[in-house]
DNA sequence: CGGTTTTGACCCGCGC
DNA sequence: GCGCGGGTCAAAACCG
């Protein structure tokens, strides 16, 4: 697996951190009924780029790696080099054991709606927590993505957000899926299913890259950040776009394909009508918003 | 009526 | 081996 860690260029981190950070980014544009907090629209971004790109865990650790100047693998939390990552990391960004977890201080349930689509499967009542855990799963049947909400039991008014899985929303609109191939069968009992397919995924990434090393490019590595971060509306019917041969190329080759171009350039977003692109569409948090039904309820009254 | 949520049962890993 | 706790399943209930 060592021939998917990317190695993020300086220029991309302080581009990434400064997208994090500002409000007026057109990669991170918040719904326009959106009058929260300034903090409250940091937090929203980290949870929308920990469940896109930074949801996968090999990528994830990439990024870590790549953000960090420690080598550590024992999977705690890890010393970030630059004061800017820690601090993002003290907002409460975190990674245990492949999973990202985001810690947000929030007094309703509405900071836990990433924008994504979430069918809830089920909810556990935690040990020493007055609070139940929630499971929520990727409605896109293609899609491994899971997460996990629960308040903190030493602050209720932190919710703990634990994304796991990848999204693939990109990569397999809904449209796409014949239904003879849906991966769902209820034969095939648990566990090891999601895992498998992630692994099966992971394979065929490594094996589609196999003699690709060289670093990604920032304007390819922003085209996959902005593409990762669109959920395709279902209705979205893209003439010629049916391909879904390929697919995992458009996930990991923008990773992987060497580019000439500079590594410094600031961020060019029209840069993205290179790829097959969806149709007009709002931006990041408008597009997926208006799809998401996911109401959590972790134990507080709305 | 189809999609989503609820909720008890079941599974599984882990520690003792 | 057994019990515990977390994660998942799946049938029933709920809802728009």
């Amino acid at each position: 697996m060592e021939e998917l860690r990317a190695t993020w260029p300086d220029g991309l981190e302080d581009e990434l951190i400064r997208e994090l950070l500002d409000n007026q980014s057109p990669f991170f544009l918040l719904p326009e009924m959106t009058t929260e907090p300034a903090e409250d629209a940091i937090m929203n971004r980290l949870i929308s780029s920990t469940s896109t790109v930074y949801s996968e865990p090999t990528i994830s650790e990439d990024l870590e790696d790549a953000f960090s100047t420690t080598t550590s693998k024992d999977h705690q939390h890890q010393e970030l080099s630059q004061p800017r990552i820690s601090a993002l990391m003290e907002r409460g960004l975190n990674k245990v054991e492949n999973k990202n977890t985001l810690k947000i201080k929030s007094y309703s349930n509405a900071m836990a709606d990433d924008g994504y689509k979430w069918r809830k499967y089920g909810q556990k009542a935690i040990k020493n927590s007055p609070h139940p855990r929630s499971y929520y799963r990727c409605t896109n049947p293609r899609c491994n993505a899971k997460k996990q909400v629960e308040r903190s039991s030493e602050d209720p008014q932190t919710l703990l957000i634990t994304y796991e899985g990848l999204h693939l929303h990109f990569a397999y609109p809904h449209s796409f899926i014949p239904a003879e191939s849906q991966p769902i069968n209820p034969t095939i009992k648990k566990a090891k299913k999601t895992h498998d397919q992630t692994q099966q995924i992971l394979q065929e990434l490594q094996e589609s890259s196999a003699d690709l090393t060289t670093p990604p490019d920032l304007q390819q590595q922003q085209q996959l950040f902005l593409r990762t971060s669109l959920d395709y509306p279902q209705e979205w019917d893209p003439e010629g776009m049916v391909v879904p041969q390929g697919l995992l190329e458009d996930v990991v080759m923008p990773f992987m394909i060497p580019n000439p171009l500079n590594n410094n350039t600031s961020p060019n977003y029209s840069s993205c009508s290179s790829y097959p692109s969806p149709p007009p569409s709002p931006p990041l948090f408008w597009s997926c918003a208006t799809h998401s039904s996911a109401c959590f309820d972790i134990g507080i009254e709305h």
